[in-house]
Order: structure tokens, then C-alpha cells, then sequence
DNA sequence: TTGTATGCGTTATCAG
DNA sequence: CTGATAACGCATACAA
């Protein structure tokens, strides 16, 4: 039973216009600071806060970014599990600090999410929002782009047409299947095949081809030292057993996610003497720490906080500028695996 | 730039009232038929949608409902990566429906929660807050509670005391553990171990509980089989070597985690030929599946429509009754490992 | 610098 | 069953 406290209440206790109370909080240089010193102090000690409702209806601004959620399950190429959880915090956080607040939806394809976008924008009218699991020809973005509604993709545009042209954040997954077979590379193999997804999926090619540009300035061969699968733990020990029957000097793998990685160490424990084909897998998820795999870990944290500084700019400044664009760089989590 | 329909518009272009309007949508059976038929017809033809600020300002409901996400990276007892996010899903998607949004705030530990209630409740006023990570004397509960704002607990509240008086949902973890149990000592096992957390965390009282129900019905030896340690799987590893030290016949152990479990199996494989040793997780995480580890499943989308249900209830009915509890049943996933 | 008036979109109240 | 009026809390243009 709380009672609301409202700018009435504060002037009432300060003794001056509710006016006052709100240039004091929105227009600090119209006061005079001894007046505003007295009118926080009061705001201060009876726990006044602005509703956000009344806020709204005036300003039109809800402070809230909504983000879609996917099940836990993997079904999709959607983030999901840890990668979602430590993004979504990180992205909580931060727009904490400017004063925003993540709202969550659900959504089983790019249609319906376009149908919870105009859903959202008619009753809740949420500020911006967080776009993840970007591919090629995203109807949601282009959708978002005609309305002129701000929005951050956590990935980036596979494509080139004008309908791309946004703000977003990613992470350099080519530089981290390059750092990873580097990495290979310093220990001394030679024949380093990689797993990765079928072509045409953007962020599978961009992975792929990082190991191919390593290989390449090795002048390594490359061809036939690659298996695309769909994820999956399943699916990667196929390729792995596929790829080493099909040639018994490879010695190393790189791989697209922790999945494939996780496929083709168990496989390799069934073929070789434990130990002696090294593997690596990509996002550093739980199962990678548990079982020792050397893992590419994308800076989820940092990459929130992008998202959130490049909405807060389009949000905050007059008119929204044009695309801007935030590329971050992976780490190597070394570990027994490779 | 979506010109916003309010009321207004719909009222005019369906030839009554903005009364007539909200009567429509809110009192329905306060309007003749055909009118209501009318004028949801030029709604959806306007696609009007009313906005949660204005309506918020008028009935202090702000169909939101808050709860806390916490970092990726598993810290402490809280829920986190594919348990929370899957609860989240469901929690998302059942609120949906009722027309409830979830929103996300973070939280260092329960003096920074509730602080950040009562900002939150001064500025965006949720309706409702749902509790995860209770533990005995939760004083985010009482706090809560003693200002009669609507919450509802994911797990039990670890208490007798009156200040544990609210609803909540949660897992049966004993009904999991034991089954885990039955279902080893189905398959021949009779020195069944069991490593869990040390006493006094609820959660991990409750699943030790039911292994030592299984194994005392069965009048088998307890005391020495049991270890207690912090989670994660270096501890898991160590406690199974212990344990397997000190009484080399146990042939399965049951653990409160997957984390323990994959300690446990790891341990197993160093220690006696692969395969001889049976363990059994708890969460049914990724990991479980990535091993092959029979692991107990908690319903978290159930679960999380519980909670809804039970807020729901709270927050329509016109007095909140009194305190209501959901109890689930998990399930066991039979996979390799045991 | 401060006070006064107005509107944002809804819903509740109360006459017609 | 319908239509006018008030009020929710805040921010802004304007006048003092």
C-alpha cells in the first residue's frame, strides 16, 4: 500500500510550484541551484520518483526495449541458453543506467514477430528494439526501417541491399575461428579440417571463413578438409568420423559451435587414443568448460552494452543518425581439447 | 511515424461515443450486441489498440510484471542459463496471453533487489514481481509481503515462519532425486552415493532428501555414502573420488547437479573402466544431453504458467486470497550414464 | 526564476 | 444503452 508520492507532494514540501519540481529534475539550469539543491533534497527524502505512465502520455516515451526471447531448446538458429541469458543481462544492466527498462516477447517466426511488433508499438510503445538472430533478407528489419522505428541488431545484415542499412553490434566470428586455428596452427598442425553448417547462413560462413583464410596463408590445403552439417552433437561426430576416414592426416578441427566440437571430440575418443585429435568450438558455453574445450567466446557483455549505447544515441539525439556499427572481437578460451 | 488511432478516432468512425468504445472493450455486456459488433469491426479495421499509458494513469495497472535475471555466468544459487531461460520463455509467453509483459531488472544480491522494487515500483509500477532463488528467511519475501504488494515465489518458501506465507511453484527435487534412485536400484544397483550441497540451502536439502528416502526404504546403508560440497564439477570430481575411495563397492551415485554429475563421470572414467560407474544429474542442462547423462527434467513452462496463473489470480480477483502453492512433478531422462 | 493553464488517452461516474 | 464531465501525474508554452 504504498502511497504514490507525486510532484504535488514534493512541491507541497519544499514550498515551491510543482513547476519547479519538474525544471529542478528536467531543466537543471533553469533553477537556481540553492532552490534545486532544497527541491532534490525533498525529492530525496519523501522517495519521489516520476511515473513513468504520466511521463509517457506526455513525452511519448515509454523508456522500455524489448527484446525477443527463444525457447530454451535450441530449435533455431536463434540465441538462446547461456549466450541469451548472459546478453540479456548485460543488456538489463545497462539500460538500467539510462534509465531504460527490457521488456520481453516471445515469437515463433519473423512474421509473428512483426505482428508482436505492431502489437507492442500500439499498447506498450516501447522505444527501440533489440533485434537478435539477424539473416539474410530480414523482413523485420526492412519492416522496422519503413516505419523509421529505432532498432539494434545483435548481428549483422547478411546482405548489401539498402534495405540493411541499420545500426548494429556483432562479434568478428571469422576472427575467432582464425584466432582458433592459428592457435592450431602454433602447435604444430598442419592438417586442420573444420565443421561447420551448411552455406548461406551468414554467421556459419563468416565462421568457415576464418579457418579458410588461416589455411590459406599457410597455402595449406583446404578443399576437402571441410564438412557442412546442420548443429548438433550427432551431427558432428558424422563429420568428424566422415572426415577423418576420408583422410587420416588431419590431426585438428575446427568448429562452428560447442555442439559440433563436443560431436567430434567424442568421436575422436572411438577412433584415435584419447587426446590426439585437437578440437575447438565456439561461443564457450557451460558444456565447453565442462569438458575442457578450447572455445571462441564472444564478449556478450560489451556487445549489450553497444546495443544500448548505439539506441540510446538514436534515441536521445534529435535526429536519428545514420548506421552505426559495432564489431567485436572474440577471445580463444584455451583449453585441454586443443 | 505510425499516426496512433485512439479512441477518439474509433469513436467517430463507428458513429458513437468514446464511451460507447470502452464500454465495448471493457463492459461488454453493458453494450446492445450489435453495436459491440460494430464497433470491435471498425477496431480491427483501425487497427486501434489502447494505450497501456493512458489506461495505466486511469486504473494504476501496468500489466507488467518484473523479475530478476541474473548473470550468465552461474555464480551462485540463483537460476541461470538454460533453467532460467526456459523459464523465462514460458513466463513470457503465458503472461502474453493475459496480456501481462514481462520486464527485467538485475540484482547483486536481495538488500540491491529490494531497492530496485522500490524504484521500479515508484516509476514503471509493475503489477507484480515473481521471486526466483528463495532461500530460508528470504527477506525480499517478507518485504514483499508486509507491503501486500502481489508476488509470487519460483521455489518454495525455505521456512516455517509466517513471513513465508505467499504463493509459490516449484519443482518436487526429492520426487526427482528419489526417482533417479528407484530407477538405479531398478537397474541392480545397492551402494547407491549421493553428492550434493552442503546442508542448510533448501534446494539442496530437498534433493538429498529423496535419495535418502529411496535408499532407506530399501534398508541400505546411508550415512557413509553421502558428500556434501560446493557445486561445480572440479568439486563433483573430487567428492565421487572420495566417496569411491572410501567405499569402493558403491557402483552409482545420484548428484544434486549436472555440474556434480559431470564431475562424478569424469572421475568415473580415470578411476574404473568407462561405463562402470552410474550417475545421475539434475536440470536436464544441455550438458546432460551433450553426454549423455541421465539427468532429472524440472517443467520449468509449466511451471512458469503456474506462476502467471497464480498472479493472475491475485491480481483480477478483488481481494487477494490467501496464500496458494503449485508443487510439480519432474521427470527423470533416462540416458547412457545410468 | 516562478506560477497558471492545457493536453496526453483512458476509464469511472453519473445523468440522460 | 448512450453521452457529457472529471481525473490520473507529468511536462510544456506562456504569462507574471
Amino acid at each position: 500500500m504504498a502511497e504514490k508520492v507525486t510532484i504535488i507532494d514534493v512541491a507541497r514540501a519544499a514550498g515551491v510550484s510543482r513547476q519547479t519540481v519538474s525544471n529542478a529534475l528536467n531543466s537543471p539550469e533553469v533553477v537556481r541551484e540553492e532552490t534545486r539543491r532544497h527541491v532534490l533534497e525533498v525529492i530525496e527524502r519523501l522517495g519521489y520518483r516520476a511515473s513513468q505512465a504520466a511521463r509517457q502520455m506526455r513525452t511519448g516515451r515509454s523508456r522500455l526495449i524489448a527484446i525477443r526471447i527463444d525457447p530454451g531448446d535450441p530449435g533455431g538458429d536463434g540465441i538462446s541458453g547461456t549466450v541469451l541469458d548472459t546478453f540479456l543481462h548485460g543488456l538489463t544492466e545497462t539500460a538500467a543506467r539510462g534509465g531504460y527498462r527490457v521488456m520481453l516477447y516471445t515469437a515463433a517466426d519473423d512474421r509473428t514477430e512483426i505482428a508482436t511488433f505492431e502489437e507492442l508499438l500500439g499498447s506498450f510503445e516501447p522505444d527501440a528494439f533489440v533485434l537478435t538472430a539477424t539473416h539474410h533478407d530480414d523482413i523485420r528489419a526492412s519492416w522496422l526501417l519503413r516505419r523509421r522505428l529505432p532498432f539494434v541488431a545483435f548481428g549483422r545484415p547478411w546482405s548489401e541491399l539498402p534495405d540493411a542499412r541499420h545500426p548494429w553490434v556483432d562479434v568478428d566470428g571469422a576472427a575467432g575461428t582464425e584466432a582458433a586455428t592459428r592457435h592450431l596452427l602454433a602447435a604444430g598442425h598442419r592438417r586442420i579440417g573444420f565443421i561447420g553448417w551448411p552455406p548461406g547462413s551468414g554467421v556459419g560462413d563468416d565462421r568457415r571463413a576464418g579457418w579458410a583464410r588461416a589455411i590459406a596463408e599457410q597455402e595449406l590445403p583446404a578443399d576437402a578438409l571441410s564438412r557442412a552439417v546442420e548443429d548438433g552433437i550427432e551431427n558432428g561426430g558424422h563429420a568428424a568420423r566422415d572426415l577423418l576416414a576420408a583422410d587420416p592426416g588431419v590431426t585438428a578441427l575446427v568448429c562452428a559451435s560447442d555442439s559440433l566440437a563436443l560431436g567430434a571430440l567424442n568421436a575422436a575418443g572411438s577412433l584415435n587414443a584419447a587426446g590426439s585429435l585437437a578440437v575447438t568450438g565456439f561461443d564457450d558455453t557451460p558444456v565447453a568448460r565442462a569438458v575442457g574445450l578450447t572455445s571462441v567466446r564472444q564478449p556478450l557483455a560489451e556487445a549489450a552494452a553497444a546495443c544500448v549505447t548505439l539506441l540510446a544515441r538514436a534515441l536521445d539525439d534529435s535526429e536519428s543518425p545514420a548506421e552505426e556499427h559495432v564489431l567485436l572481437q572474440p577471445s580463444l578460451m584455451v583449453r585441454r581439447s586443443g
